[in-house]
RNA sequence: GGGCCAUUAGCUCAGUUGGCAGAGCAGGUGACUUUUAAUCACUUGGUCGGGGGUUCGAGUCCCUCAUGGCCCA
């Protein structure tokens, strides 16, 4: 993809030709500010009747109303806007005409003055001096709007969803709304970190390049290290290095991290994604779920200031407790089917059919069961609800429940009708560990599509002994979505994966 | 992977039955010394996503490819 000037970016390369030649440096390496614009307007708010304050803003011409010997311009910095205000008979006849004349908005540039109010009430600055810091050529989409009656209607707008994302320092430059999304993902992230280190969590970073892969049922991304001939993976998950760190004497550990999945992209899945698990000692699932709905309420509380979030049309209550309901009474309830009573694949597969639910050929007990789950249960649990006791089959890493040979101590959170994570009681038993990789290769032999490869060095390392534990996962774009009000993992992504476009 | 929809100026979009490619904003020129979607006058700007076909004639109909969106698997 060469460029080619368009004819509006061939104005602006004779604009920047006239700049030079006028003497102005359209990249200038220093640059000065005494405030930013809310700095300046909040000095000018909290200054005494008649006193002059002196500033220097920087920032992005984002408009521009030139009257002839009075030009009227906003400049955007990352806190706001303020607006300036040049006449000729004060800056001097070249500033002025260079200023109305050669720059354009998109410009970034520096100016310099006294704060004031303007006869409709803004406060602005009173400009003495301006210089310019970059040029921009490319003309930025253009976006205007106005508040009516506390509505902001737009009369312009960059709403191209496909270049809004492959663009999207555009996008962020002109849609400030787009950058709060992403300021409250950071905000999220931090509240998360804090409230596992209030919780005497240890942060680490686990490999992301893997000799072997594991930890959840998906395809990895392969890569190779060329000097040690190696093919290497990256990883699906954080879990078997995690818990490694318990058998090292860590209590509690968490990551959040990259992982990347070798899978379909859809409105909420992308090659790679964040992903937030920890680990726990003398922890069992329960003690996991009490903790996630504490986790969750405490990032909405801190985020948004509040634990009642709307999200769709819905008010979601983020308070604990959340309800709790056992898997199979899940589907009792809204696939009016209780799998119990079809006790194989062959029996299940068929009455799944018979209610309109998806098997596919060769899917397992408990993968049929996990389809009912999300054809029926999952898009109808909008309050936060934790779904427990899963099949065996479909959880090679958790504990078992004493007396029941099928289900094992697992649960999937779900709020929003999304399915937002995953725990267990980790299963500790290398004996037992080993028996479960080995049935989950019989399982998967027809398939290879999801096999994962045993790790025997994971299995070395509990035969060390680890210690009971309870273990979580949840995927932290998901997490976003929720507290932004998005429904595609895209929105919350800055550069989502897209396919790449001849030009 | 399948179905449907979309792709027209820098941006947002119209475009009738197949008959001269349009608007608003942005841009340019001019007017305007407190504007804020500034206003007013004039004005530049197009490989109609790419390729092929039907037709006297295609933005419009057909085929195909690309990208995106929605739905389904």
């Amino acid at each position: 993809m060469t460029w080619e000037p368009s004819s509006l970016e061939e104005q602006r390369l004779d604009k920047l030709a006239r700049l030079q030649e006028a003497g102005i440096n359209p990249y200038p390496l220093r640059v000065e500010r005494t405030h930013t614009s809310a700095q300046a307007i909040a000095a000018f708010e909290a200054a005494a009747e008649g006193e002059t304050i002196l500033a220097t803003v920087t920032g992005r011409l984002v408009s521009m109303r030139d009257m002839g010997k009075t030009v009227f311009a906003h400049v955007e910095d990352g806190d706001g806007r303020i607006q300036l205000f040049l006449r000729r008979n004060e800056i001097g006849e070249e500033p002025h005409r260079i200023f109305r004349k050669l720059l354009d908005l998109g410009d970034f540039v520096q100016a310099s003055g006294i704060l004031f109010r303007t006869r409709t009430g803004e406060v602005s600055l009173r400009v003495s001096e301006w210089a310019l810091l970059s040029k921009a050529i490319s003309p930025l989409p253009v976006v205007k709007e106005r508040e009516v009656d506390g509505e902001k209607v737009r009369y312009s707008a960059f709403s191209d969803v496909e270049e809004r994302y492959r663009q999207r320092y555009a996008d962020l430059a002109v849609n400030p709304d787009v950058r709060a999304v992403f300021r409250t993902r950071t905000k999220l992230v931090s509240a998360l970190r804090r409230f596992f280190d209030e919780h005497d969590f240890l942060e680490v970073e686990t490999p992301v390049l893997q000799p072997l892969y594991g930890g959840a049922a998906a395809r990895p991304f392969t890569t190779h290290h060329n000097q040690l001939k190696q093919d290497l993976y990256l990883r699906i998950s954080f879990e078997l290095y995690l818990k490694r760190l318990l058998v090292g004497g860590f209590e509690r550990v968490y990551e959040i991290g990259r992982d990347f999945r070798n899978e379909g992209v859809s409105y909420k899945h992308n090659p790679e994604f964040t992903q937030l698990e920890f680990y726990a000692a003398y922890w069992d699932y329960d003690d996991v779920a009490e903790f996630t709905e504490q986790m969750v309420a405490y990032a909405a509380q801190n985020v948004l200031g509040t634990a009642v979030i709307n999200y769709q049309g819905h008010e979601i209550n983020l308070s604990p407790p959340w309800q709790r309901m056992t898997l199979r009474d899940s589907i009792k309830k809204f696939a009016e089917i209780d799998y119990m009573d079809y006790p194989n694949a062959e029996s299940l597969s068929v009455a799944v059919r018979k209610i309109g639910g998806n098997a596919p050929e060769g899917a397992s007990w408990g993968q049929l069961i996990d389809g009912l789950l999300g054809d029926f249960v999952e898009p109808k649990l909008i309050q936060p609800t934790f779904i427990t006791q899963y099949p065996r089959d479909i959880s090679p890493l958790a504990k078992g429940i004493p007396g029941d040979p099928l289900h094992v101590e697992r649960f999937e959170y779900f709020i929003a009708g999304l399915e937002m994570g995953n725990a267990f009681t980790e299963l500790n038993d290398p004996i037992d560990q080993r028996r479960r990789f080995e049935a989950l290769q019989e399982m998967y032999s027809k398939n290879d599509d999801e096999l994962n490869p045993i790790d025997e060095d994971y299995l070395r390392a509990m035969r060390y002994g680890m210690p009971p534990n309870g273990g979580f996962g949840t995927g932290v774009d998901r997490l976003v979505m929720l507290f932004t009000n998005k429904t595609t993992i895209r929105e919350v992504l800055l550069f989502p994966h897209l396919r790449e476009k001849e030009e």
